[in-house]
DNA sequence: CATGAATGAGAATTCATTCAT
DNA sequence: CATGAATGAATTCTCATTCAT
């Protein structure tokens, strides 16, 4: 979490005109990431405003100059703090030419990473899960905005290699992806659960996971 | 739902001595199953007793009488309406001298089967996901009882097809069950985020999801 | 305490004329006893009546069969345990043709061989503290019965001694059998708030208390 | 109670700065005093906390800004009312070079004045009496703090006149100052009770309260 | 802008009392 | 008579939100 928070600040601070403006045009964010800490530790029904302004180093009323109430800090949270995975555009450039089976690999480290360093989706996705009937439009675009480029990024990779023949046709089948990417998402419900489940190093995860979709869309 | 409550009036039904004594049998049941449905509608810090007494048609106070408070509610609701998938001596008597790749169609059967007619298994994963860090052994405990089983029942199968040759050895690999069997969680997770994906005919998933382990364990 | 449930029981017991009768005969005394030792250990307020039918090995409902409701109970546990330490005729008969100052030994050893051996009085003193502002007329009549009769009792004997020439006119004056009795009380009020004062032996204070009551009367 | 409100009034008023603050300086005081006159009328469970609120002129929320619950709240009355009666020092100094003789009449002037004029002892003996076993140190430390004090001055006054040689040995003996002071006990318990008895003027009860200890510690 | 005292609508829990069996 | 399941009013305590300073 530390590195975002500090990114954040990072692109505030250099040109801010004082320190007091600095720490104002600040505020936002040091709530938001707060908020999150908190809904993460308790969940949203039992966190406490005081809690998140405490953490926030604020007071209570504080909170509520910059945001409307405790729904909206809580979606603010989900909007503001969820993190594209790939910009696909930007992956494609980077990887001009690699062989399709190449581009999954990468495509999957890609993932991964994002999981291992990066707390906010799974906990995003648990905050959904809670909550997120309360919630339905925040749900349905978050899908929309994060989770769905992700299995159209991995969806576009498959198409090239059935074009470019590598792949059998079957691989770019609409529900593929979706079976495919499966075992990233065990994963994280299983961090999300923090029981002892025995799985193995993350590395050889990964790699068994590259296989089971290679054996399943190599021609 | 149905189907338990069925079960425990038929227990009771024919011998009970009175009206008064019959009542009180079925209760704890009653009130089990009505606070499951408020849970899964509001989560489990926005359900008010008064609300699973009211959908349970009884009075705030009467909970208090089968339950200590709303914590020891809320786990029981957890330990007794979890049902396993399996009973893993009988799913061997039942299909014995079939092939392996049967026994994995049939495996997947059941556990979509399961799904599909009863929404226990789903709801109360995301009561843990929600709120299982405030009851840690619950989590571990549902775990080892409810979710172990159905990866061991597949590891089983993926032992004897290895034995038998028609899988290859890597199949029974330790990691491989838990990979295989991702998918059916994705479409858990799906239902729970209740989200309009686009996914196909559950028919047509359970087949991908079948030839997604096939490719990987057959020869 | 034990002596006293015995002798009700005892009243009983040898006459009646079958098991059932007599428990039924018992009941409102165990009932009594046992609302006492309640509300000895937890107050009135914070005593329930389901503590009491446990302690009475009844059950809720039964207590309202024989008192109408807490407050009713309450009074009658004061009412009917209240014990009386003398009956002042009687006591007449006992030691007739003593001089006073013997009689004032006696009354005395009488009042502290009561407190020591019967929690009763004590205890309704308590809740006559406690809880008296509740029911007014109970602490009146409470202490018409029970209180002034000792206090009556000694003026008596002081009466006694002036008109016998050994004790000083001023002894039978009207507040004095107050002043003279209030060790008494002391020791009582002592054993109610059970903190650790330094008191003597019983013996020696009842030997001081007498010895001052001495050089208040006599000649 | 009065005099203890404008005390703590005194030491804020001045130099507070504005008048939230001033408001939040008095609160507990208000509070105190608002649950003391409760707590008397009704005792300690009977008492709801909304009830301390009104009378304090705020809302039951309020009070849990200052005390933590009713409990602490309760202990905070016992401790922070109660007065003690001499300053022991204070009293050698001012009254030096006094006969002892006339030292117990100062003491038991001192003795009775405060119960006369100040209800706070009186009222915390009740709470004592009705709730103090179920808080123990409460009670003990009460007892150490304002009640020994208060006997230990007269032993000390005892002890001085027997050095004098107007006293005799014995009115130093340890269980002496105990029972002589138990008259003012009585007359305590008596106004407790608030039951009619027929005392005389309270100036008659002093002179013989005196002369009482009198007859008891002179030569 | 920021504070934090105050509010008051709830929510969990308890328990005297009732009444069908 | 006795039971004990059920009730629901009452009570403690919490916390989102407001607003005077």
């Amino acid at each position: 979490m530390a590195e975002i928070k500090e990114a954040s600040s990072a692109e505030v601070g250099a040109t801010a005109p004082g320190v007091r403006a600095r720490r104002k045009a600040q505020r936002p964010q040091e709530i938001l990431h707060a908020a999150f800490d908190e809904f993460v530790e308790r969940g949203y029904t039992a966190t406490r405003i005081e809690d998140v302004a405490n953490r926030a180093g604020v007071t209570k009323g504080t909170i509520y100059l910059y945001f409307q109430n405790k729904e909206e800090l809580f979606q603010d949270v989900v909007r503001k703090l969820s993190q594209p995975i790939f910009n696909e555009e930007q992956f494609w450039q980077e990887h001009q030419n690699r062989p399709s089976d190449e581009l999954v690999r990468l495509y999957l480290d890609t993932v991964y990473e994002h999981m291992t360093v990066n707390p906010y989706s799974r906990e995003i996705l648990r905050f959904l899960i809670s909550d997120g009937r309360s919630f339905p439009d925040l749900t349905a675009s978050h899908y929309e905005e994060f989770v769905r480029p992700i299995l159209t990024m991995l969806q576009h990779i498959l198409e090239k290699g059935v074009r470019e023949g590598i792949f059998r046709p079957e691989a770019a089948a609409s529900q593929m992806s979706y079976i495919l990417l499966s075992p990233a998402l065990t994963l994280t419900i299983d961090k999300l659960l923090d029981c002892q489940t025995d799985l193995p190093e993350l590395g050889d995860y990964v790699n068994a996971h590259y296989e089971m979709i290679m054996r399943n869309v190599r021609n």
